[in-house]
RNA sequence: CGGGGCGUGGCGCAGCCUGGUCAGCGCGCGUGUUUUGGGUACACGAGGCCGCCGGUUCGAAUCCGGCCGCCCCGACCA
């Protein structure tokens, strides 16, 4: 993109709503704009993070073995009647009126709608074990959003849904998820923790939350230092293999991991000294086993090998993907803006032309953009080099390609990294290797 | 949902208590000159139903009432 044509709003002053750095950032950076309370609209630059999460998430659970489809916004209050929750769920759920007076809700999630969906279509125990997801906007009316997209109303969420016959396959399939999720995390530059959970409304006994370490996390959490050593996106582990899942999960849940609220000191003590580890956490994913409280309720069941009607055990699996926005950005930046992790920036480079309406600077941006395309973000405006520098830290992506008078002559750039803040004088070629 | 606060050009704010050239300042934006590798300087300029509705008054951004919106702290959550 050409930055001098592009919708790309950065902002020199923080707004005054804004309270914590992420929100700050994604602000000023110019990736979205508030639209309501805890409602947001995702600017080109921001949407391009947005699908970059959701493309990782998308692919990690693909390898998982998960099915991808789409399931809608809108659904009929029945469906939250047959299962109990439309009076439990409270006034988190928006609930609506279409013309014809018919109750209907949007979706803060979607287990009774696949539970509907299989049950009208799964006969047989043949057909399980499947895991189905979808990556869709969710709402719910908290009384407080906060913290800009991270703790905002309408948000996207993957939620994934695990269907299996008995309690055994439940459990693999819980943990298949369990490392898909670490896998994810791991691949957006993130430290995450999977940390024994309650199961909260949405039911069941085997819960674990996903804590990513940020220093403005919201809440305090303590870990074994072993979490740092888990190798667990390596080949160590198949994910289809159970054996692999239970060993993987078994080094997930032996050690010593709690948020502030389950936090045991006792136990906690009795970790070496050199191994405890305490920070701040970001809930970016929560997991949930809860057995046939749905299929139950809604009545869904499937023959078994004898004939008889068996009720299938189900999970859900929820990672808040525009909640991962923010969290990338509260776990990477400094004073001067975001400082993308390469698989998430919206733009791999920018490019700065110093001088612009120089022939020499503008004839080698070309030249590079021609080559990057869309990788890059081409700062062709009509500004000072130091509101180029300025703009590039603030939006954070990984490489800079300065282009200035100095080195253009010589046909050389300046390669910056953001993180680090390393910078070399380099040939066009050596500095589009780098980059690419 | 309890407690607190705020709505004045795109952003950050002053003005309000003590109604009357108070509609202002900084940034941003436009034009020109200047500068030319870290948000340059100067000049000129565009831009505001002072959140909305009603009331008090000769006169309301300013006082009163109602409504709407937003933010912060707490209890709750992907």
């Amino acid at each position: 993109m050409r930055l001098s044509r592009s919708f790309v709003p950065t902002l020199k002053e923080t707004p005054a709503e804004a309270q914590i750095v992420s929100h700050r950032l994604m602000l000023r950076a110019g990736l979205v704009r508030q639209t309501a309370a805890g409602i947001y609209a995702w600017l080109p630059a921001g949407f391009r993070v947005l699908q970059n999460i959701a493309a990782i998430v998308r692919a990690e659970q693909d390898a998982a073995g998960a099915q991808e489809l789409l399931m809608p916004t809108i659904q009929p209050a029945e469906l939250w009647r047959e299962s109990g929750r439309y009076d439990d769920y409270g006034k988190e759920m928006l609930r609506l009126n279409d013309r014809h007076e018919r109750d209907l809700v949007y979706g803060p999630t979607n287990e009774e709608m696949i539970t509907d969906l299989f049950r009208q279509s799964v006969k047989s125990y043949r057909e399980l074990p499947q895991i189905v997801y979808h990556i869709q906007w969710k709402f719910r009316d908290e009384v407080r959003p906060r913290f800009g997209v991270m703790r905002g109303r309408e948000f996207l969420m993957k939620d994934a849904y695990s269907f299996d016959l008995d309690y055994e396959g439940a459990v693999v399939s819980y943990r298949r998820m369990m490392l898909a999720y670490m896998r994810t995390f791991r691949r957006m530059g993130l430290k995450a923790i999977p940390m024994q959970a309650e199961s909260g409304p949405i039911g069941g006994n085997m819960s674990h939350e996903f804590i990513i370490l940020a220093p403005t996390g919201e809440s305090e959490v303590f870990y074994d230092a072993a979490f740092e050593e888990i190798d667990y996106s390596a080949s160590g582990f198949d994910i289809f293999s159970p054996e692999d899942l239970a060993r993987f999960v078994g080094l997930m849940t032996t050690h010593y991991a709690a948020t502030d609220e389950k936090h045991e000191p006792g136990t906690w003590e009795k970790l070496a000294p050199e191994r405890q580890r305490r920070g701040r956490g970001i809930e970016v994913g929560h997991i949930f086993y809860f057995g046939t409280k749905y299929s139950a309720a809604m009545g869904f069941t499937v023959a078994g090998a004898d004939g008889r009607p068996v009720a299938p055990e189900m999970g859900s699996y929820g990672i808040g993907v525009s909640r991962l926005v923010g969290a990338v950005i509260e776990a990477s930046h400094d004073e001067a803006g975001i400082i993308w992790p390469d698989a998430v920036a919206p733009f791999r480079a920018a490019i700065l032309n110093l001088r612009q309406g120089d022939g020499t600077c503008d004839r080698l941006c070309e030249e590079i953009y021609a080559k990057l395309g869309l990788a890059a973000l081409y700062d062709d405006r009509e500004e000072r080099a130091g509101v180029k520098f300025a703009d590039a830290d603030l939006m954070g992506h990984p490489w800079q390609i300065i282009v200035g008078p100095r080195g253009a002559a010589a046909g050389t750039v300046e390669l910056k990294r953001r993180a680090g803040g390393e910078r070399q004088e380099l040939s066009l070629d050596s500095a589009l290797a780098r980059v690419l």
